[in-house]
DNA sequence: CACTAACCGGAGGTAGTCCTCCATTTGCAT
DNA sequence: ATGCAAATGGAGGACTACCTCCGGTTAGTG
């Protein structure tokens, strides 16, 4: 695994400036969400806003560079959940592991709304990590104990649904994300699925 | 019912004009959320900034003005649920109206998060609207259909999540939230309460 | 050591928003 | 009709954030 090499052919001295950027911005993003002002990691990164740019021409670059690693994370996690032998236990700690990281992290709970402009390692790993969800959907299902009536969306759905309650109760009640997952994995049970509720 | 009649002792112009900001506040509102520029309100109400200001001299006077309507049209809806013989349809039939109400209008989504600073009428409102969700709860609930281990926040959470939808999906699939609601009244129902789910 | 291409950082222009000051206009009571 | 308190609106100061230009600095090679 020939791990994080930046880009190649940059000099030392930009090199060095070009990690330090990324982990502010790791840092900053994680605790101000995506719209965190880009000033501000470049404050932190103790370099001068120019170089940032020159490194990063936009916003969605330097995201990308940023979240590289927990996109590594997620595609970790559900690989993970995918080994247990059990398809819905391995689901449900799935959809809990997601939602937890969505809690610790602002810019990850932003970045579920994010396309990336151009290819990036981070688009490509998240791909693999829906790839493998999918999957394990399609195992539950086939089990019986995820409805039948599920469908690959429904996890989107389900992560913008956790964004908004970890963004407005952050500050009063932090841990109600776990309480709405809860909810949500209940709804998720086959036996459960009346879903056609048209008032 | 003396129904609207803005501020007692006002010169008949600027009554007038009190009423042209309240009515573009309540355009600008809905389509660009709680945040949008006050400038902009002004502008469409065809009045300087500074009658805005004077007028409602803090952002929250002019959401609780410009939203006395709808937090009226909340606590209607409450007392009707009220009035359905079956709990539990009413109970639904609330839930869905709430969670559409979100999704048509961007400014009330942002506003279930807010406090009001100040007493107004639309806190009056709400306050109301409140109350009675809290006996419908109660109704359900001894009538077996709601599950026992509802609490009273859950209700604020499953709005703070369905903003979370409505907001991510306005513009690629808005009507993702009726089966994001549909799912959460199948998790509330009492027959599948499970929720200790601590992994 | 010296030279150059790469790199640096901050000053500064643009833009959006907030909010206030004040010279001017207008409703309305007398 | 007239006078004045009430009301008006726009100019402008204070921020904040974005992004670029450019004079000065430095890494690294010969």
């Amino acid at each position: 695994m020939a791990g994080a090499e930046g880009s190649p052919g940059l000099r030392a001295d930009a090199e060095r400036n070009r990690e330090r950027i990324v982990a502010a911005a790791q840092e900053v993003f994680a605790e101000w969400g995506l719209n965190a002002a880009l000033e501000k990691i470049a404050r932190r990164a103790g370099v001068g806003i120019a170089t940032l740019y020159r490194r990063f021409p936009t916003r969605a670059n330097l995201i990308a560079a940023s979240f590289e690693r927990k996109m590594a994370d997620y595609a970790a996690a559900a690989e993970h959940a995918l080994d247990d032998p059990d398809p819905w236990a391995g689901f449900c700690w799935l959809i809990n592991k997601f939602c937890a990281m969505q809690a610790a992290d602002a810019g990850l709970k932003d970045l579920i709304t994010m396309r990336f402009p151009a290819p990036s390692p981070a688009e490509e790993l998240r791909n693999r990590a829906l790839q493998n969800l999918e999957q394990l959907i399609g195992r539950a299902q086939q089990q019986g104990t995820l409805r039948a009536d599920f469908v690959f969306t429904d996890v989107p759905m389900l992560l913008f649904a956790n964004a908004g309650v970890v963004t407005a109760t952050r500050d009063s009640a932090p841990d109600t994300w776990r309480r709405f997952t809860a909810y949500m994995i209940d709804a998720f049970r086959a036996e459960h699925a009346r879903l056609p509720q048209e008032p």
